[in-house]
DNA sequence: ATAACACCATACACCCCTGTATGGAAAAGT
DNA sequence: ACTTTTCCATACAGGGGTGTATGGTGTTAT
């Protein structure tokens, strides 16, 4: 019942954790049933009573990556108090890899690139969370077509940061904060809050 | 000598052709020769007399991808005498299909996850392309700080833009051309330019 | 202890793709 | 007219991936 990926056999998710880190490194095509049997040392016999077929385990990636980054951007988006911290908190999902993981939403998107089905799947998604954001900045004074824009602006971006792995050094990245946060918003991001979030991110990559 | 698409022999770019259209809508893996072959109905031993092997036909598309779209938006940014007129023909870019090709541009971007080579090209012409858009903007009197942010936001922004396939009726874009103006520069878009560039689009998808 | 079940290994049939070797037909050179 | 070159078809060898059928080994139930 319980799936341990520690002990000897083998759960339904020791199949999907292998297939979301070959989606990562090498794309959906790579995602075989072969190629996971190797590198998790046993037989593809296995996966078959596992898994009916491949469509299902590509499905169930799917879902997880529904389940984790899906909800990540919907609670990080609703807890806010300030437009500072909602903008600032919605920058380290890309940054930190907690509970979002950006890697595996471009993989996704690489995917849907191929699959009308799952094209379908992540346009829904981007337009959801299009719309959090886009609320966000309406809570704190934004009229509506001015929130949207904003809104789209500022996840396309981040989107498009990662996609092109920009290899900045964080020092950079944290220099350009204050810049950053003035276009995005048009409004000046408070000295107290930008230190605090500067303090938060030193040393790391 | 010649390569004319129209006759019974076929030319190098026939095949580049045809790989660059399946690249589009099926991904580098669907780039198979067998594949082209039958497509353009002729047999495999075609290819290999055109061509070593695969990997060369693949280096005949990053080429041509680098010599159409890295060299459109290299003179679209360059004969440009005001700041309008630079980020409005920049945005014409991914709207009219003319000489730059935004879904070949996506379709290498996500080859480039799963190919090293190819990520390093793309790599490098991306920095190029945000180094132009950053001059422009320092052009155009901002500073070189703030001319890098607002460089890399409207070129991440757009390439997003496409990537989620936004599919929006023309009509809506252009009612958020100003607001859209506005945020990626922070200056208002003038009322005779606006209304030129949106006669240029109207009745276009 | 023995039967039932969960989990996995092995083997087979089928399909698709690459690359090369070789021969044939049409066009171009002389 | 004859040879050479260009361009393509055919055939073969090698490899890899998917599903399924079947049998085997532990574990759990009773």
């Amino acid at each position: 019942m319980t799936t341990h990926s520690a002990t000897s056999k083998l759960g339904r998710s020791d199949w999907t954790d292998a297939a979301i880190h070959t989606l990562l490194s090498s794309g959906i095509d790579a995602v075989q049933i072969t190629r996971l049997a190797s590198q998790l040392q046993v037989s593809r016999g296995s996966f078959y009573w596992h898994f009916a077929d491949r469509g299902e385990l590509l499905s169930a990636i799917l879902d997880e990556w529904r389940e984790r980054n899906g909800r990540a951007i919907k609670t990080v988006l609703r807890d806010v108090d300030s437009l500072s911290t909602a903008v600032l908190e919605f920058f380290s999902l890309w940054v930190e890899n907690a509970c979002f993981s950006p890697a595996l939403d471009q993989s996704i998107r690489d995917w849907a690139q191929l699959d009308p089905d799952v094209f379908e799947r992540v346009r829904k998604e981007d337009q959801l969370r299009i719309r959090q954001i886009s609320q966000c900045f309406q809570r704190f004074g934004y009229e509506a077509s001015e929130a949207l824009v904003r809104a789209r602006i500022l996840y396309f971006a981040q989107v498009g940061y990662y996609a092109m792995h920009m290899q900045e050094p964080m020092q950079s990245r944290l220099a350009l904060l204050e810049q950053y946060y003035l276009s995005f918003t048009g409004r000046k991001l408070g000295v107290k809050v930008a230190a605090e979030f500067k303090q938060r991110f030193e040393g790391k990559s």
